[in-house]
DNA sequence: CGGCTTTGACCCGCGC
DNA sequence: GCGCGGGTCAAAGCCG
C-alpha cells in the first residue's frame, strides 16, 4: 500500500497521473477478488472439515458427542429424546442449581446423594399441569463450574413464547429466573457449545464404563490436537470466524 | 394471600 | 429381612 502511494506520489501533477491511478485501481480489484475467491476457498474447507469432525465424533463416540448442536432448540432437544444429560457451564461463584434451558420448573426435592458431596436438585416442568417431565440438576464433581442436568421424559408443549423472544434477544431479561436461556460454551471450544449425552441408546452404546470414556476422551484430545496443528486448519478457522462476525447483523440505530 | 422454595420424613427398589 | 441410597411428598417458611 505505501508502495502504491510512493508511485503515485511521483506522478502527481503530470497528464499520466490520472491513467496511473486507474491502473493502481485495477490491480486493486484484481488483488482483491483474488484475495475473495481465496477466501471461498478457505471457508468451503473449513466448512467440510467442521463437517467431518462432527461426523466423526457421532461415528466413534456415540454416548458422549451425540446432538452437540441440540443446545439450539432445547424444544427440539427434548423431543428427540425421552432422556437425556446436558453439562451447563455456571456463572463463576453461582452456587444455585438452576439450569436455564427455556422452561418452566418447580423444585420439589433436594438430596446429598453418595459420591457427590453437592446436593441434587429434583425439577418438575410447571409451564403446564399436565407435562411429565422430570430433571434431576446437581453440580458437577470433576468440575464444580458446570451443572449436570437430567431430563427425563418428554414436553407437551412448547417453549415458554416469552423465553423463546428471550432467546432471539440475549441482552432482554427473561419473565422468571428458571426460564432464561443461555448457550453454554465448554472450556472455550468453539466446536462444542455445549455437550449432551444421549441415554436412550441402546445395547453396547449404553456402556459407560471409565476406560471406555477414558479412550474416548484420549481420542477426542488427539483429533482436536491434530486439528490445531494443522495451519491449513488454523488460517480456515481465522477466515470463518472474521465472515461470520462480519455477517453479524448491525445493532438497530437508536 | 398465592406461589415457590426448603427440608425432614417417608416410600421403594436393590443388594447382601 | 435388613440396611442403604435414590426419589418423592408435604408441611412450614419465605417472598412479592
Amino acid at each position: 500500500m505505501v508502495k502504491i502511494a510512493q508511485r503515485l506520489e511521483k506522478k502527481r501533477g503530470r497528464p499520466e497521473f490520472m491513467e496511473a491511478v486507474r491502473e493502481e485501481l485495477e490491480q486493486l480489484q484484481k488483488e482483491n477478488e483474488a484475495l475473495k475467491s481465496m477466501f471461498e476457498v478457505m471457508s468451503s474447507k473449513y466448512r467440510m472439515l467442521h463437517e467431518a469432525y462432527l461426523r466423526e465424533s457421532n461415528s466413534q463416540f456415540p454416548t458422549v458427542c451425540r446432538g452437540l448442536t441440540r443446545f439450539e432448540r432445547p424444544d427440539v432437544q427434548l423431543a428427540a429424546a425421552s432422556c437425556s444429560q446436558v453439562f451447563v457451564e455456571t456463572e463463576p461463584g453461582d452456587e444455585s442449581l438452576i439450569v436455564k434451558d427455556g422452561y418452566q420448573w418447580r423444585k420439589y426435592g433436594q438430596k446429598v446423594t453418595k459420591n457427590n458431596p453437592f446436593p441434587r436438585a429434583y425439577f418438575k416442568c410447571a409451564m403446564t399441569s399436565g407435562c411429565p417431565v422430570k430433571k434431576k440438576v446437581q453440580r458437577c464433581l470433576e468440575d464444580k463450574a458446570f451443572l449436570m442436568a437430567t431430563y427425563q421424559g418428554q414436553h407437551n408443549h412448547d417453549v415458554d413464547p416469552t423465553t423463546r423472544q428471550s432467546l432471539s434477544s440475549p441482552g432482554s431479561s427473561a419473565t422468571t429466573r428458571t426460564s432464561e436461556f443461555r448457550v453454554p460454551v465448554l472450556n472455550n471450544n468453539p466446536f462444542r457449545p455445549g455437550i449432551t449425552l444421549d441415554l436412550n441408546l441402546s445395547g453396547s452404546n449404553r456402556e459407560n464404563s471409565s476406560t471406555d470414556v477414558k479412550y474416548k476422551e484420549k481420542r477426542i484430545e488427539e483429533y482436536v490436537a491434530s486439528l490445531a496443528k494443522d495451519p491449513n486448519f488454523t488460517v480456515a478457522l481465522a477466515a470463518a470466524v472474521a465472515s461470520s462476525m462480519a455477517e453479524q447483523p448491525k445493532p438497530p440505530t437508536p
